[in-house]
DNA sequence: CCAACAATCTAATCATTGATTAGTTGATAA
DNA sequence: TTATCAACTAATCAATGATTAGATTGTTGG
């Protein structure tokens, strides 16, 4: 780990905003964003206390740069789950189940992400449009897939599959879910089986009436 | 406002607890929790910075109590949502609304009540339960409109439905859905259509086909 | 090659906050 | 009246975010 040999520290460094963002991601990880303390950092990073105040502004700009990052990374994922094979129905799924299992593998750090106190007291642009982002790739897949939709049906469908991804990420990472599922099946296979029934909601025909 | 002539204030007071409570309520209406200061809440009652720590343990404590109160308001619209006249299927879509009605009228408030740092490092019982709660009340009317569904079918049903629920209202309050309304429709008319499509998806037969 | 400049970092410092402790006040009951 | 005890104050500590002045180093124009 150690590439110094601890005595003859270099005054300036290679890349220290680098080695603040990486050790700052790894304590995201491990314990979330709550308890990250610029000066601890500063500490595991070995530098001064007022250090990392010459690569951000404040703490909330050190939270909103590694939310990007985790953006870019998300949004990677993303592109990873389309294929331009695929039908655009297959590809809304995956991409439903790509958002879902980014949120399983990195819990804390898609609550960081999604943290309301990162937009306040001004909304960041960038984070805005990232935020926004993945409802537009939901919505490039299903005008594909359902070209033939009114633009307000196709809104309401929109909004309700969206609605159920980032809600089932978000009960999932508060255990508010895996508490029943007595029924034997695998974590994954319940997401897909319940992703899989509001894609197919989406994508059904809006003539079809309800039973009583 | 003031009772107490400003001069002589009782040294003991009637209740503080509560004081304290409506205090930190009107503060978490207004700027959420997050910049809720345990000093500047005992300032604001006008007491001594330690006095608050005689009746909660720590600012965890205090939140919490603030979040099960919340709780207790949610669950009291829940039970003026449903009818026992009306069916099962109208009062699941009123049941779904009346969350989404009470996220708009307190986005703050339901900020704290699902905040993941309330249940760190203990995840308190209580807070648990009132957790679950939204989607036990889902349940037994889910339960009651579709009694022949085996259970795994409704339990997909379910954790679909809850999860856009808690999905759109949670995207709501960060103004992640605001910003695609070009429709004309008002907020509440774009609520009730987007869940009433959840709820029809939710009381589809099982064995409709999928559309290619 | 060197002198000015700018960026990076340290050290010191301040204000705010959460939390604890020792002692004070006052209500209640024996 | 007095013993008791919960509620409160005052004082204090440790941790943290943030700022400032100055030291150090890399860079660049002359």
């Amino acid at each position: 780990m150690a590439a110094e040999p601890a005595e003859r520290r270099p005054y300036h460094r290679e890349d220290l905003r680098r080695d603040l963002l990486l050790a700052a991601h790894a304590h995201v990880r491990a314990h979330g964003h709550h308890g990250l303390s610029v000066r601890t950092l500063a500490q595991a990073v070995g530098v001064s206390p007022g250090a990392p105040y010459h690569h951000f502004r404040d703490r909330r700009e050190l939270l909103l740069a590694i939310a990007l990052e985790g953006y870019a990374r998300l949004g990677e994922a993303a592109v990873r789950a389309t294929s331009d094979t695929a039908s655009p129905a297959e590809n809304l799924l995956e991409l439903c189940l790509s958002f879902i299992a980014f949120a399983q593998a990195n819990p804390r750090l898609l609550e960081l992400m999604y943290e309301s106190e990162l937009t306040s007291p001004a909304p960041d642009p960038a984070l805005l449009h990232h935020q926004q982002a993945g409802r537009h790739a939901l919505q490039a897949q299903l005008e594909a897939a359902r070209p033939t939709l009114s633009e307000q049906e196709r809104t309401l469908r929109l909004l309700s599959l969206w609605s159920t991804v980032y809600g089932f990420a978000s009960l999932r990472n508060k255990h508010l879910i895996d508490p029943f599922e007595p029924s034997g099946s695998s974590p994954d296979q319940i997401a897909r089986s319940t992703l899989r029934l509001a894609v197919e909601a989406a994508l059904r025909q809006p003539t079809d009436a309800l039973a009583p």
